[in-house]
DNA sequence: TACAATACTGTATGTCACACAGTATAATTA
DNA sequence: TAATTATACTGTGTGACATACAGTATTGTA
Protein backbone atom coordinates (compact mmCIF):
# COMPACT_ATOMS: atom_id res chain seq x y z
CA UNK A 1 0.00 0.00 0.00
CA UNK A 2 2.82 2.23 1.12
CA UNK A 3 6.00 2.15 -0.71
CA UNK A 4 7.07 5.08 1.29
CA UNK A 5 10.74 4.48 2.99
CA UNK A 6 10.00 6.95 6.14
CA UNK A 7 6.30 5.37 6.78
CA UNK A 8 7.70 1.80 6.80
CA UNK A 9 10.42 2.81 8.99
CA UNK A 10 7.69 4.62 11.39
CA UNK A 11 5.68 1.28 11.00
CA UNK A 12 8.84 -0.49 11.76
CA UNK A 13 9.65 1.54 15.28
CA UNK A 14 6.15 1.12 16.20
CA UNK A 15 6.10 -2.98 15.94
CA UNK A 16 9.99 -2.80 17.79
CA UNK A 17 8.81 -3.59 21.56
CA UNK A 18 5.41 -5.40 20.61
CA UNK A 19 7.49 -8.36 18.69
CA UNK A 20 9.56 -8.76 21.74
CA UNK A 21 6.04 -9.36 23.58
CA UNK A 22 5.05 -11.61 21.28
CA UNK A 23 7.91 -13.72 20.86
CA UNK A 24 7.62 -14.30 25.14
CA UNK A 25 4.43 -14.89 25.13
CA UNK A 26 4.77 -17.97 22.67
CA UNK A 27 7.66 -19.41 24.70
CA UNK A 28 5.90 -20.85 27.15
CA UNK A 29 6.72 -24.24 25.72
CA UNK A 30 10.12 -24.21 23.73
CA UNK A 31 9.98 -23.53 20.07
CA UNK A 32 13.46 -23.49 18.03
CA UNK A 33 13.40 -20.18 15.58
CA UNK A 34 12.41 -21.08 12.71
CA UNK A 35 8.61 -22.79 13.91
CA UNK A 36 8.37 -19.44 15.60
CA UNK A 37 8.73 -18.11 12.48
CA UNK A 38 6.02 -19.71 11.39
CA UNK A 39 3.69 -19.29 14.21
CA UNK A 40 3.76 -15.82 14.02
CA UNK A 41 3.44 -15.76 10.52
CA UNK A 42 0.74 -17.77 10.93
CA UNK A 43 -1.16 -15.36 13.46
CA UNK A 44 -0.43 -11.98 11.34
CA UNK A 45 2.56 -11.38 13.47
CA UNK A 46 5.61 -9.92 10.58
CA UNK A 47 8.54 -10.75 11.95
CA UNK A 48 11.98 -11.89 9.90
CA UNK A 49 14.37 -14.24 10.45
CA UNK A 50 16.86 -11.72 10.69
CA UNK A 51 15.03 -9.64 13.26
CA UNK A 52 14.16 -12.84 15.26
CA UNK A 53 17.31 -14.77 15.60
CA UNK A 54 19.53 -11.81 17.07
CA UNK A 55 16.33 -11.18 19.36
CA UNK A 56 16.09 -14.74 20.42
CA UNK A 57 20.40 -14.31 21.47
CA UNK A 58 19.70 -10.91 23.30
CA UNK A 59 16.74 -12.66 25.12
CA UNK A 60 18.50 -15.13 26.27
CA UNK A 61 21.78 -13.52 27.19
CA UNK A 62 19.26 -11.03 29.30
CA UNK A 63 18.35 -14.13 31.18
CA UNK A 64 14.72 -14.06 29.85
CA UNK A 65 15.42 -17.32 27.70
CA UNK A 66 16.73 -20.86 28.66
CA UNK A 67 17.91 -22.55 25.32
CA UNK A 68 18.86 -25.85 24.27
CA UNK A 69 19.97 -28.04 21.33
CA UNK A 70 17.28 -30.95 20.04
CA UNK A 71 19.92 -33.12 18.08
CA UNK A 72 17.83 -36.28 18.27
CA UNK A 73 15.62 -35.48 15.18
CA UNK A 74 16.90 -35.24 11.57
CA UNK A 75 18.32 -31.61 12.14
CA UNK A 76 19.65 -29.60 15.01
CA UNK A 77 16.94 -27.31 16.78
CA UNK A 78 17.68 -24.67 19.24
CA UNK A 79 15.08 -24.62 21.40
CA UNK A 80 14.11 -21.52 23.56
CA UNK A 81 11.59 -21.38 26.59
CA UNK A 82 10.99 -18.79 29.00
CA UNK A 83 13.42 -18.70 31.81
CA UNK A 84 11.91 -18.11 35.57
CA UNK A 85 13.01 -14.65 34.92
CA UNK A 86 11.25 -14.38 31.71
CA UNK A 87 8.12 -15.79 33.27
CA UNK A 88 7.80 -12.56 35.78
CA UNK A 89 8.98 -10.02 33.14
CA UNK A 90 6.43 -11.32 30.77
CA UNK A 91 3.62 -10.67 32.99
CA UNK A 92 4.78 -7.04 33.94
CA UNK A 93 5.14 -5.98 30.02
CA UNK A 94 2.15 -7.72 29.34
CA UNK A 95 0.70 -5.58 32.08
CA UNK A 96 2.60 -2.12 30.84
CA UNK A 97 1.85 -2.90 27.09
CA UNK A 98 -2.14 -2.95 27.94
CA UNK A 99 -2.09 0.32 30.20
CA UNK A 100 -0.01 1.84 27.30
CA UNK A 101 -2.31 0.94 24.54
CA UNK A 102 -5.08 2.12 26.96
CA UNK A 103 -3.55 5.85 27.03
CA UNK A 104 -2.09 5.87 23.71
CA UNK A 105 -6.31 4.71 22.73
CA UNK A 106 -7.92 7.60 24.50
CA UNK A 107 -5.50 10.32 22.74
CA UNK A 108 -5.93 9.03 20.02
CA UNK A 109 -9.43 8.33 20.32
CA UNK A 110 -10.46 12.52 21.55
CA UNK A 111 -8.52 13.18 18.24
CA UNK A 112 -10.22 11.20 15.65
CA UNK A 113 -13.77 12.84 16.39
CA UNK A 114 -12.76 15.82 16.76
CA UNK B 1 6.94 -1.05 40.67
CA UNK B 2 9.51 -2.61 38.85
CA UNK B 3 13.42 -1.03 39.40
CA UNK B 4 14.72 -3.85 36.88
CA UNK B 5 16.74 -1.87 34.31
CA UNK B 6 15.76 -4.60 32.03
CA UNK B 7 12.26 -4.08 32.48
CA UNK B 8 12.37 -0.12 32.09
CA UNK B 9 14.61 -0.68 28.89
CA UNK B 10 11.57 -3.08 27.16
CA UNK B 11 9.01 -0.60 28.30
CA UNK B 12 10.86 2.15 26.45
CA UNK B 13 11.12 -0.16 23.50
CA UNK B 14 7.40 -0.58 23.88
CA UNK B 15 7.06 3.36 23.76
CA UNK B 16 9.45 3.79 20.80
CA UNK B 17 7.01 4.37 17.91
CA UNK B 18 3.49 5.00 19.95
CA UNK B 19 5.21 8.39 21.17
CA UNK B 20 5.60 9.58 17.24
CA UNK B 21 1.87 8.82 16.84
CA UNK B 22 0.89 10.48 19.73
CA UNK B 23 3.06 13.23 19.19
CA UNK B 24 1.36 13.34 15.77
CA UNK B 25 -1.92 13.37 16.80
CA UNK B 26 -1.56 16.55 18.72
CA UNK B 27 -0.29 18.67 16.21
CA UNK B 28 -2.99 18.94 13.65
CA UNK B 29 -3.21 22.97 15.63
CA UNK B 30 0.28 24.14 15.86
CA UNK B 31 2.05 23.62 19.62
CA UNK B 32 5.47 24.00 20.80
CA UNK B 33 7.59 21.56 22.27
CA UNK B 34 6.82 22.56 26.14
CA UNK B 35 3.08 22.76 25.86
CA UNK B 36 3.52 19.77 24.23
CA UNK B 37 5.37 17.98 27.03
CA UNK B 38 2.46 19.04 29.44
CA UNK B 39 -0.39 18.22 27.03
CA UNK B 40 1.05 14.58 26.58
CA UNK B 41 1.67 14.59 30.34
CA UNK B 42 -1.82 15.23 31.46
CA UNK B 43 -3.19 12.64 29.02
CA UNK B 44 -0.87 10.14 30.76
CA UNK B 45 1.45 9.90 27.75
CA UNK B 46 4.93 9.95 29.53
CA UNK B 47 7.26 11.62 27.48
CA UNK B 48 10.63 13.38 28.70
CA UNK B 49 11.86 16.82 27.03
CA UNK B 50 15.13 14.97 26.19
CA UNK B 51 13.69 12.52 24.07
CA UNK B 52 10.47 15.16 22.75
CA UNK B 53 12.60 17.82 21.43
CA UNK B 54 14.82 16.12 19.20
CA UNK B 55 11.77 13.98 18.02
CA UNK B 56 10.77 16.83 17.04
CA UNK B 57 13.31 18.37 15.06
CA UNK B 58 13.95 15.03 13.21
CA UNK B 59 9.92 15.19 12.38
CA UNK B 60 10.67 18.46 11.01
CA UNK B 61 13.32 16.99 8.85
CA UNK B 62 12.03 14.41 7.45
CA UNK B 63 9.13 17.00 6.19
CA UNK B 64 6.32 15.49 8.21
CA UNK B 65 6.15 18.71 10.42
CA UNK B 66 6.28 22.69 9.51
CA UNK B 67 7.47 25.11 11.85
CA UNK B 68 7.78 28.62 12.80
CA UNK B 69 9.10 31.09 15.91
CA UNK B 70 6.32 33.32 17.67
CA UNK B 71 8.27 36.28 19.07
CA UNK B 72 5.32 37.90 19.64
CA UNK B 73 4.99 36.84 23.29
CA UNK B 74 7.14 37.14 26.12
CA UNK B 75 8.99 34.49 25.40
CA UNK B 76 10.21 32.74 21.94
CA UNK B 77 8.49 29.63 21.28
CA UNK B 78 9.02 27.77 18.32
CA UNK B 79 5.54 26.19 17.00
CA UNK B 80 5.37 22.82 15.30
CA UNK B 81 2.04 21.53 13.25
CA UNK B 82 1.28 18.64 10.90
CA UNK B 83 2.60 19.19 7.08
CA UNK B 84 0.07 17.97 4.30
CA UNK B 85 2.61 14.93 4.27
CA UNK B 86 2.47 14.98 8.04
CA UNK B 87 -1.28 14.72 7.93
CA UNK B 88 -1.53 11.82 4.84
CA UNK B 89 1.12 10.24 6.82
CA UNK B 90 -0.56 10.17 10.24
CA UNK B 91 -3.80 8.58 8.94
CA UNK B 92 -1.47 5.72 7.17
CA UNK B 93 0.05 5.38 10.61
CA UNK B 94 -3.17 5.41 12.67
CA UNK B 95 -4.08 2.31 10.45
CA UNK B 96 -1.37 0.55 10.72
CA UNK B 97 -1.01 1.08 14.54
CA UNK B 98 -4.84 -0.18 14.72
CA UNK B 99 -4.30 -3.41 12.67
CA UNK B 100 -0.88 -4.16 14.77
CA UNK B 101 -2.81 -3.46 18.40
CA UNK B 102 -5.63 -6.37 16.85
CA UNK B 103 -2.92 -8.80 15.62
CA UNK B 104 -1.08 -8.53 18.84
CA UNK B 105 -4.20 -8.30 21.51
CA UNK B 106 -5.58 -11.49 19.11
CA UNK B 107 -2.07 -13.50 19.99
CA UNK B 108 -1.46 -12.18 23.63
CA UNK B 109 -5.63 -13.16 23.99
CA UNK B 110 -5.40 -16.69 22.96
CA UNK B 111 -2.03 -16.79 25.05
CA UNK B 112 -4.08 -15.83 28.46
CA UNK B 113 -6.29 -18.83 28.56
CA UNK B 114 -4.24 -21.37 27.78
C1' DT C 1 21.28 -33.80 -9.52
C1' DA C 2 19.95 -29.26 -9.12
C1' DC C 3 16.91 -26.46 -6.32
C1' DA C 4 14.09 -24.99 -2.63
C1' DA C 5 13.17 -25.25 2.14
C1' DT C 6 14.99 -25.73 6.62
C1' DA C 7 17.77 -23.89 10.46
C1' DC C 8 20.83 -21.47 11.95
C1' DT C 9 25.54 -17.87 12.89
C1' DG C 10 28.01 -13.47 12.38
C1' DT C 11 28.76 -8.62 11.34
C1' DA C 12 27.55 -3.95 9.89
C1' DT C 13 24.44 0.05 9.58
C1' DG C 14 21.15 3.53 10.68
C1' DT C 15 17.64 5.12 13.82
C1' DC C 16 15.94 6.19 18.03
C1' DA C 17 15.11 7.10 23.42
C1' DC C 18 17.37 9.03 26.74
C1' DA C 19 21.38 10.92 29.42
C1' DC C 20 24.13 14.71 30.14
C1' DA C 21 25.45 19.35 29.47
C1' DG C 22 24.50 23.94 28.38
C1' DT C 23 21.90 28.68 27.33
C1' DA C 24 18.70 32.10 28.55
C1' DT C 25 14.53 34.45 30.16
C1' DA C 26 10.32 35.09 33.15
C1' DA C 27 7.92 34.48 37.31
C1' DT C 28 7.83 33.52 42.04
C1' DT C 29 9.30 33.56 46.69
C1' DA C 30 12.10 34.47 50.58
C1' DT D 1 15.96 42.60 45.82
C1' DA D 2 18.37 38.36 45.50
C1' DA D 3 17.81 33.58 44.95
C1' DT D 4 15.20 30.04 43.13
C1' DT D 5 12.07 27.72 40.16
C1' DA D 6 9.61 27.20 35.86
C1' DT D 7 9.78 27.94 31.15
C1' DA D 8 11.75 26.87 26.55
C1' DC D 9 14.84 25.53 24.06
C1' DT D 10 19.91 23.57 21.52
C1' DG D 11 23.66 20.20 21.01
C1' DT D 12 26.18 15.87 21.48
C1' DG D 13 26.99 11.20 22.91
C1' DT D 14 25.65 6.33 24.10
C1' DG D 15 23.54 1.97 23.92
C1' DA D 16 19.84 -0.88 22.18
C1' DC D 17 17.54 -2.61 18.49
C1' DA D 18 15.49 -3.87 13.52
C1' DT D 19 17.12 -4.98 9.52
C1' DA D 20 20.45 -5.81 5.68
C1' DC D 21 23.85 -8.58 3.93
C1' DA D 22 26.70 -12.56 3.86
C1' DG D 23 27.66 -17.13 4.95
C1' DT D 24 27.20 -22.40 6.52
C1' DA D 25 25.12 -26.73 6.21
C1' DT D 26 21.60 -30.22 5.86
C1' DT D 27 17.20 -32.33 4.07
C1' DG D 28 13.63 -33.11 0.94
C1' DT D 29 11.83 -32.77 -3.65
C1' DA D 30 11.31 -32.31 -8.70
Amino acid sequence: MKDNLLFTSLVSELKRGNLTLCVLSQLKTPQYGYSLLQTLSEQHIEIEANTLYPMLRRLESQGLLDSSWDTTESRPRKFYSLSTQGQTLFIDLLKAWKEQNKQTALLLGEESHA
